[in-house]
DNA sequence: CTCCGGCCTTGATCTGGATCAACAGGACGG
DNA sequence: CCGTCCTGTTGATCCAGATCAAGGCCGGAG
């Protein structure tokens, strides 16, 4: 379905919905950072392949270089940046965005925590995007060179790492169905599906979430106007489909968020 | 017209200008298909990574399980087929295409020789689109655990991969740039120079194109309709831009239609 | 507290491209 | 050879979303 996204981890494995549950809905500002472990980290089952052996595991935890920390509003990288690592979101969310020469820009993503940013630089040795945090955000820096060798070493990894570059593929192709047939109220409600799924398989609730991104960002996502989007939500409420405070954003009948963004032909 | 004597660009493949005029029901009877060797194949530099040893080709070969033909119109794979290879385009010319449940599709890209489908089954090992034969072709089948394999041998080929995907995501992001926020010309001339541009990577003439897919495919692809390309073509043609009979294309203005895509801010 | 600057909403109007419709030119089978 | 199908072109009209414009809300700085 359009709106789930391509960026979840395979669901191939069972008993993987209940892990999710007790994921706090705040995570806690883990400052001292104690310790810089994949194999301890309960994003793992988001950004890492399962089944790995003890061993395992215990190299897993040398890709991660070490972690940054990224202020809201600041680029975790830029356009023409060289690249060296791609970054699992441990915290925070990132927009990707590209310029065109004369300076129209185009949102890419929209990213949260335990996903991947960066794959875009591999192809280059540069980065042809932009990733903005749009809160205060902390990335595990893992450098390609060090990831290209484990995972000769560790099948799983190589696998994971394919999995992973292939689902942002098939993401963008659901991305450009939807800018190249959808209507606008489509295309939100899309959207919402979207990020409300993506925020519950880590734990948040289903109906409700705040939006990380101003109107002209979501707009710009789904290549329409800022004026477009706040009108289309002003409908869904007007519609009672949600309730729509500022950034807060309730989702009162899923149901017909989905019937808009697949019309049943009931013939 | 000048464009219909005009001596048709240096094919990298026999056999191919033929299918340019008249398409007679035949493939070229290479049937015997000598040998299935990268090694020697002409298109090696396209699809596969420069700089390999001689014993590094040898083992590449391997990495073709077969060739397979795909008669114009029939599908090299549909969505929710297995996905157990990528393909590499000798010959032909191929489009993709996703669809949603309510049967709008989209087309997400088009394929030529020395280009890599079947990216898209990786993740799920399912394909998600349908690859459609725009016109006869013949591609090298490339099991993925063999690429899997090997590419854990040769560091090359494992970068190369890498590459791959990473190419496609970021062709992909100019796509939605497109799609998000380029007007029908621009979008028409985008597509055009994109084309030409990777038909004389072929060795193609640079001004001069055979379009094998239709209008509709062409709008798809563009997030337009019909109706829209067609007119924008004759708006074209007014211009004195391009000249079109049929899908017969002739750019007599390269920097105009730069213009169109680009235009620069003369303050 | 007030003021200021982003951000968001809403109304009025405009327009690019969609839609509806008619027809033309090849390609092809009979 | 003709008739049919498919693809493409062009005209007329319509409308979803863009654009222009005017406030409103809220949070942060002073």
């Amino acid at each position: 379905m359009l709106y789930q996204t391509a960026s979840e981890p395979t669901p191939t494995e069972p008993g993987k919905e209940l892990e999710h549950k007790h994921v706090t809905p705040i995570v806690p500002l883990n400052v001292k950072a104690i310790k810089v472990a994949c194999s301890s980290c309960n994003l793992r089952e988001l950004c890492m392949p399962l089944g790995l052996s003890h061993d395992e595991l215990d190299r897993i935890d040398d890709l991660v270089a070490n972690r940054r920390k990224v202020k809201r509003g600041t680029p975790l990288f830029r356009n023409g940046d060289k690249f060296t690592s791609l970054f699992a979101i441990r915290t925070g969310f990132f927009k990707t965005s590209i310029a065109s020469e004369d300076g129209r820009d185009q949102v890419t993503g929209f990213q949260m925590a335990g996903e991947i940013v960066g794959l875009d630089g591999i192809v280059n040795d540069r980065h042809t995007c932009d990733a903005i945090a749009l809160e205060d955000a902390e990335v595990c820096v893992m450098p390609f060179d060090r990831i290209e060798a484990l995972s000769n070493e560790i099948h799983a990894l190589q696998r994971h790492v394919h999995k992973i570059l292939s689902r942002e593929i098939v993401r963008e192709h659901g991305v450009m169905l939807l800018l190249g047939s959808m209507r606008a109220e489509e295309r939100l409600a899309a959207f919402l599906l979207n990020l409300v799924q993506r925020l519950h398989a880590r734990g948040f609730s289903q109906s409700e979430l705040v939006l990380r991104m101003t109107r002209e960002e979501i707009g710009s996502y789904l290549g329409l106007k800022l004026e477009t989007v706040s009108r289309t939500f002003s409908k869904f409420v007007d519609d009672g489909i949600v309730e729509v405070k500022q950034r807060h954003v309730r989702i009162l009948n899923t149901e017909a968020l989905k019937e808009i963004v697949n019309p049943k032909v009931c013939t």
